[in-house]
RNA sequence: CGGGGCGUAGCGCAGCCUGGUAGCGCACCUGCCUUGGGAGCAGGGGGCCGUAGGUUCAAAUCCUAUCGCCCCGACCA
């Protein structure tokens, strides 16, 4: 492809809306148009990568039996409402009606779809294991789109879904497509690590996540430097460092009422009563499917959103307005944990009734001192509902302390279970060999093609632009022609030629100056750039320059050609000694 | 949804406070010239100043409303 044809139109200066690198990249390397807030076109540069990515997922997922199917992006949301997630999913679901004012929704992923086929098709156990994958648009209207491609709301996804005849063979197929992401991840050049991830309301009994680390993203793990154990910090486990224990609990002074005027949050009571977090009890209302919960952790503790909603089995929930505490005679600011009638109370595991505490006094303006549990209030509930902190010791492995780390998910799978093929759900069953009808067991993994891209650039980049693998980047070959004599031309073009029956090659035949191209080059971040000017024709030399690297090599025309070979070799990356998982036999 | 910021040419910005002509750099077009890190000279095209109301003889500028975009947080099957 020549330059000047090709539809490029680099930009000097990034739009100021753009803030990770891959926003500005992507936007100055003219990958991408902005439409609109999370909506953009792929330009050629930027479909030409997105395509490379979906051809190193398809040979993955083919490699391990997927079939390649599409799916409607507009669904009836009739099957949407048979699984219930009509009614669970809130705006960012897109509903509406057509013109005979039947109910739809613009699919964000496609359970409802496959498994309305599986149930079809699926007849026998004969017709099982079956794994079925798309690449197709995903509709979310997410409450905020944020850094380029990052997060969007209209983009391609890569979901497969795999259907069991029971959870064993679930479990048995579960690592050949975790060990399939490793290597798609790495093909693209990064290093993604999965980490134990909550399963949500999609329910479930097995989830993974697989994080690329970068300052860019915006979920945080754990990880334990010692054993390796790593997790969502929405699921993580932390061993809850005890506090110690009174010397007499037995003959610990009575619980004692002090004046606390506005004196609301863990930080202010700190400074007033001059002690540290650990000493206090927080109690957080919460409301969870209509009902009003009242969680309570240790002071240097936060609550877990995630692990609250998990263990109550709540859909929705939601701080409660100080509105409705209000009317139930509550103060946000000097909630206690004393049961109140009729409200129901979940303890977060780091309360024990070995230490004093001081706690909200469920009156305006007041706290309570000396208050122990177990004596003074029943820990009627008791469950883990408290974020993991950094340096909380790993509770894997007990030798070290956890790490928080910041990261961007790659791709998400799941053991769906039988969510979605229950009774009460689609209803999905099969004839064992014996004609008995079983129930089918799925599960459903996810890749988002653009965020890939952009993760890619937030990994590989450095001042000047990008610096692609070999394996996506647009083309493989940028040829600069420096000069327009017509010696240097005639070298140029009969390079094009002669590169472009074995490689890509984007061919800068444009009359700009010698800076310009070099630094568009460098922008665009092909991997290899081959320079043609008026000094190395006259010794009829080439320049090779590896984007990655910046190491440059010159040799005589007669060679270069195999000389790239050795590169691109080099160049190509490794999916061997990745994490994976054992698979059985 | 809460907090903050910004809307003037494709991109980056000035002008606004103190009302009266819309400007600069880059990009784009033509010609000459130039080609190892965002050259040079000459000429040229392009903006109802986000939108709608209001004040005024007169609004990019003052007032009101509204829309859009970005950042932080909440949320995220």
């Amino acid at each position: 492809m020549r330059y000047s044809q090709a539809f490029i139109h680099t930009l000097f200066e990034a739009p100021k809306e753009a803030e990770t690198p891959s926003h500005i990249f992507l936007l100055r390397g003219s990958y991408v148009y902005p439409l609109a807030a999370g909506l953009y076109s792929l330009l050629p540069l930027g479909h030409r990568a997105a395509e490379k990515i979906k051809r190193i997922v398809r040979e993955e997922l083919d490699a391990i039996g997927g079939l390649e199917v599409t799916m409607p992006v507009v669904n009836p949301a009739e099957i949407w409402k048979k699984t219930g997630r009509y009614f669970n999913i809130g705006d960012e679901l897109i509903r509406f009606k057509d013109r005979r004012e039947r109910e739809f929704v613009l699919a964000m992923t496609h359970e409802e779809v496959v498994t309305d086929m599986a149930k079809q098709f699926v007849r026998s156990y004969r017709d099982l294991p079956v794994m079925l994958y798309q690449i197709q648009t995903k509709i979310r209207d997410e409450a905020r789109p944020r850094a380029g491609l990052l997060r969007v709301r209209e983009f391609q996804m890569k979901d497969a879904y795999s259907f069991h005849h029971d959870f064993e063979d679930l479990d048995a197929y579960y690592p050949k497509i975790f060990n399939a992401y490793l290597r798609i991840f790495a093909r693209c050049g990064l290093n993604a690590t999965p980490i134990e991830a909550d399963s949500g309301i999609m329910g479930g009994s097995g989830s993974h996540e697989f994080m690329l680390e970068s300052a860019s993203g915006e979920d945080d793990f754990v990880i334990c430097p010692a054993c390796g154990y790593s997790a969502n910090t929405e699921k993580a486990v932390g061993i809850k460092p005890e506090r110690l224990p009174c010397e007499d609990v037995g003959a610990a002074p009575a619980m004692e009422k002090v004046g606390t005027p506005s004196v609301k949050t863990i930080a202010a009571l700190m400074e007033f009563f001059g002690c540290s977090g650990e000493n206090f009890i927080k109690t957080v209302a919460y409301v969870a499917d209509g009902k009003l919960v009242l969680a309570v952790v240790r002071g240097d503790f936060n609550i877990s959103a995630t692990k609250l909603a998990n263990y109550l089995k709540a859909v929705n929930l939601d701080y409660a307005p100080e509105k409705t505490l209000f009317e139930m005679g509550l103060n946000a600011g000097f909630l206690s944990p004393f049961a109140i009638d009729g409200v129901r109370t979940v303890f977060d595991s780091s309360l024990t009734g070995s230490a004093l505490y001081i706690a909200g006094a469920n009156e305006l303006d007041m706290h309570l001192k000396n208050v122990l549990p177990g004596r003074d209030f029943e820990l009627k509930e008791t469950a883990d509902i408290s974020e993991v902190r950094e340096g909380d010791r790993c509770s894997a492995c007990g030798g070290a302390d956890l790490q928080i780390r910041r990261g961007i998910e790659l791709g998400h799978t799941f053991k769906l279970g039988t969510k979605y093929t229950a009774r009460d759900s689609m209803d999905v069953t099969f004839l064992d060999g014996s004609g008995e009808p079983n129930r089918v067991v799925m599960g459903c993994y996810g890749i988002g093609v653009e965020r890939l891209l952009a993760s890619v650039i937030e990994k590989w980049h450095d001042e000047g632009g990008m610096q692609f693998p070999v394996t996506i980047a647009p083309y493989q070959i940028i040829l600069s022609q420096l000069g327009n004599q017509p010696e240097v031309v005639a070298m140029a073009e009969r390079l094009y030629l002669k590169l472009g029956l074995a490689w890509e090659v984007l061919y800068d035949d444009r009359s700009e100056s010698a800076g310009v191209k070099l630094k568009d080059a460098d922008l665009i971040g092909i991997p290899v750039r081959v320079v043609i000017s008026r000094k190395l024709e006259k010794t009829g030399d080439v320049e090779i320059k590896i984007r990655q690297t910046g190491e440059v090599i010159i040799c005589p025309e007669s060679e270069f050609e195999e000389k790239l070979g050795v590169i691109f070799k080099k160049l190509e990356p490794s999916t061997a000694s990745l994490p994976y998982m054992a698979e059985g036999a």
